[in-house]
Parts: structure tokens; sequence; C-alpha cells
DNA sequence: CAAGCTTAATTTGTCAGACAAGATGCTAAA
DNA sequence: TTTAGCATCTTGTCTGACAAATTAAGCTTG
């Protein structure tokens, strides 16, 4: 049995499709977590294949992370096998960060309509310290984007699902320019940091009163806000904002 | 000065210390973006190793993005840097999968949305496509998980953001068994297939008219409905769905 | 019988050489 | 000059072999 695995069909790259293969073996759990795979002859004569395009193969998923290879014993699914989601790097520009921002948006206020349900009371804590610390670090005059996105990372947490904080995670990293661009922008204009503080205390008040719909809402005014602040900072703010950071093109 | 590459010094894997050596050197500016560094058989007589070391190597940076091979041209240094997101693999045990339809549920609904507003004639014509392969390949008695997948993906590109196709791509892998384990279960069921259908063209007919809000709602019953209906799959079916793929372990 | 050592079998890592599949550039012909 | 063919180069795959490390069996010894 098991001979429906038919030769690999022609196509682009033969170790390609086997990884491939291999990998939805994996993640399907045809083999448990840890256990050790077919080796790699028997891999080769299951496959129709050669030992190097084996090992090839097993090497993508090395490095991906799925298995880890011992000499003279074997290759194991790795125990905790992880996956990644690759991706170009997004340019700094508007409209790559608006771009972002409309990935973020809908995900943002899941994460807090399930965080009004699902909270803890430490969790609750924890989003109202990271509210205070935005306040202190502006008053401190920093710009208080770590803070800020601590804050909106303490109620993904909240949320009970690790896939948001980790998507979310991910996606931080290319707001935080774009955060210090509007944060640089309001410290001119106090009206704007207070309506960022009105809205925080808007979502807090929500998940701490339990009522999903109303986090939800009160997400989904403070990201669209977020984006107009955005859009009103001047080109030339971004471009300079960006001179900043080490390690810039040069 | 490249002459004091010596041998590499004994240590962990061989590979590994080539490929570190490498990467190194393109980070350091040794070869520009896009450049074509040194044969295979130059590298290894360079390391004074053999080919199969150096193509282990370059299959590293390849996998970590460094580098892309073209056949019968050479290796080349990647002009567009990539970032990667790792997370631990999820299960395939129900709660885990609900996760996922967690995370889902809101990037199909926004990207439904955008999708309503942004598609172009041609990307309608190929989300339509979609939905018609799906009724083919379960009347030709396949599960269709694969053309259901294709369908949300056309949504997705047509809502002209490529991180929703990243997402969705991203995590369609940990559907993919789940949604079989739906077929499986509405095969037995039609009312089940006729729901889903419906549901599907409720999500088409919303986009076409470039209605946004209805194509949101339209999406978001979907994917409430999905996870009813997986609800409502017994466990013992889930497990035997996973048992039957092949090459199932002895 | 139990424990420890030795040895053989197994498996991945590395080496070597060869051919296949494309890609590149040169040369000759139109 | 342009184009077609051809030689050459480079990566992808195949084959076979040995080295290094692990594993398991067998044997010895207490």
């Amino acid at each position: 049995m098991s001979g429906d695995i038919s030769a690999p069909s022609r196509g682009p790259q033969l170790s390609e499709q086997v990884a491939t293969r291999l990998s939805d073996a994996i993640q399907s759990g045809e083999w448990a977590r840890g256990e050790r795979l077919p080796t790699e002859a028997a891999l080769g004569q299951r496959f129709g294949i050669s030992r190097s395009v084996v090992r090839e193969a097993i090497s993508m998923l090395r490095n991906a992370g799925l298995v880890t290879s011992r000499r003279g014993s074997g290759s194991f699914v790795a125990d905790a096998p992880t996956v990644s989601l690759r991706l170009a790097l997004p340019d700094s520009d508007l409209d790559s960060v608006i771009e972002v921002l409309e990935l973020r948006r809908p995900l943002e206020v899941e994460a807090a309509r399930l965080a009004a349900s699902r909270r803890t009371p430490s969790q609750l804590r924890r989003i109202r310290n990271a509210m205070v610390d935005i306040d202190e670090a502006v008053e401190a005059g920093h710009s208080g984007v770590e803070q800020d996105l601590a804050f909106h990372r303490a109620i993904a947490e909240a949320a009970h699902n690790a896939h948001f904080t980790a998507v979310l995670d991910f996606y931080n990293r290319f707001l935080h320019h774009a955060i210090q661009v509007t944060r640089t922008n309001e410290s001119l204009r106090e009206t704007f940091m207070q309506q960022v503080v009105a809205e925080h205390q808007a979502i807090v008040d929500a998940i701490a009163a339990g009522d999903p719909e109303a986090a939800a809402q009160a997400a989904a005014r403070h990201l669209e806000h977020a984006e107009v602040r955005l859009r009103q900072a001047p080109e030339d703010l971004i471009a300079r904002v960006q001179a900043q950071r080490p390690g810039a093109p040069e």
C-alpha cells in the first residue's frame, strides 16, 4: 500500500515539491512531535528520488524549524515545531503603513471584543497599567511609542488567543515608526494626545465592563482616528523621522 | 585579503559554519544586492570543502531569503529582504482549529468588505470561477477542499492588500484538514453543502454588487456557520479523516 | 541474573564524479 | 544588423562511497 505516492509531477524544483509534501505531512500530524521520520534512503525510495533531493528537502524543513537532525540517529519532527510566515519587508512610506493598518484594524477590533469577555482580573490590571505608562512617558517628554504598543499588546493577550498576539506582534515593528510620526506631530498639537487618551479610556472601560460590542466599537473608532491622524502628518515629517532611525539607507 | 579564509574549524555543522560565513559576507556588503556570487564549485574550492556542503549552506541562505538561485545561471543575493514570523505549530484538535478560525473570521470579513469596493472585473471573474470549481469538484466526488481555499484566496486577492493574502495563506494550511472533516460530514447530509453554496453565493453577489457592508455580513455569516458545522462534526470523525491520509504511520 | 564493555548495524554528514536542464554568450549565416 | 545555431557554463539531480556518530545486540564478567 501507500503506493499512491506517485512520482512527483514535472514542475519547478523537485526538492521543493518533496519539501512541501513532507511539510504538509508533518503539519497534518502524520508524524507526531518528536517522532523519527523515515530515513533519507527510505524517503528517497518512497518518492522515487535520490537521496540528494531528500537531503535538500529535509534541509529546507530543518531551516524552517520543522525538523531537527541528529547524525547517526535520524531526523525528528521538532518537539516545538514552528511554521514561519515570510513576506517582503514593507516600505515605510505612508501607503505601506496604511496597508498594515488596514490589516490591524479588524484584528484589534476583534481582540478587544474577545478581551472584553475573556480578560482575567490580572490582565485588566495590566492593561490599565499600560495606559498609565503611556501618560507617564509622554509627560516625561518621550514619544511613548513603546508604551502604546505594549498597551495594545496587553489587550491582545487578554483575548486568550495566541494567534492574535503573534500576528499583531509581527506587524508592530512596521507601526513603530508610524506611531512615532503621529506622536511627534501630536506633541505640537495637544488636542491629538487628548483624543488618544480618551479613545484608550473608552476601550478600557468597555473591557472592564465586560461589554464586547462596546469594546469593539471603541477599538474601531480608535483605529480609524489613528489613520486620520497619520494622514494628517505631512510627508516631510515622515521622511524626517525616518532619517533619525539608525541604519537608515545611505 | 581573501586568502585568509582558512579551513573551517572543527565544530558543529560544517555546512552551518559555511552558511554563517557566507551570510556575514553578504550582510557586510561583500556582494551587492542582486549580484551573482561565486559558483558552487568556486566556493567549494575557496573554503576547501565539497560542493555538497556548499549547496547545503546556500540552501540555508536561500531558505532565509538572503539569496535566490536560478538553474543554469547562478545564485544571486536577494534584492528584496524578507522578514519572517515564526510561531508554534498549532495542533489539529478541535479547539486549536477554532482558535485559528477566530483569527480568520475578522480577516475574511474585512477582506470581503474591501473586495466589494476594490475588486477588478477580472478578479470578480476569478472568484466566480473558483465557486464553480468547488461545485465541480464536489460533484466529481472530491472533497473540494483545495477549491474552497482557492475561493477564499481569490476574495483576499481582490482586497488589494498583500498582507491579507499573506496571513490568510499562512493559516490556510491549518484549516485544510478541518474543512475536509466538515466536507466528509457534509457529504452525508446534503443540506450542509447547500448551505455552503448559498453562503458563498451571498458573498459573491455582494462583492459583485459592490456593496461592502453586505459582503462583510455575508462573510461573517459564512464563517460563523462554518464554525457551527465544524463543531457538529464528532471528534471521532476528525480522527478518522486524519487516519485516512496516505502514508499514515504503520 | 545483572551490569558493563565490545562489536556490529544503522543513519546522517561529507566527499567525489557524472549527467541533465537551462542560461549565457559567441559565432556564423542570412 | 539581425538571427539562428552552437559551445560553454551553472545549478539541479543521480549514483556510489566513506566518515562519524548513534543505537542495539551480544558477549563477558561479577
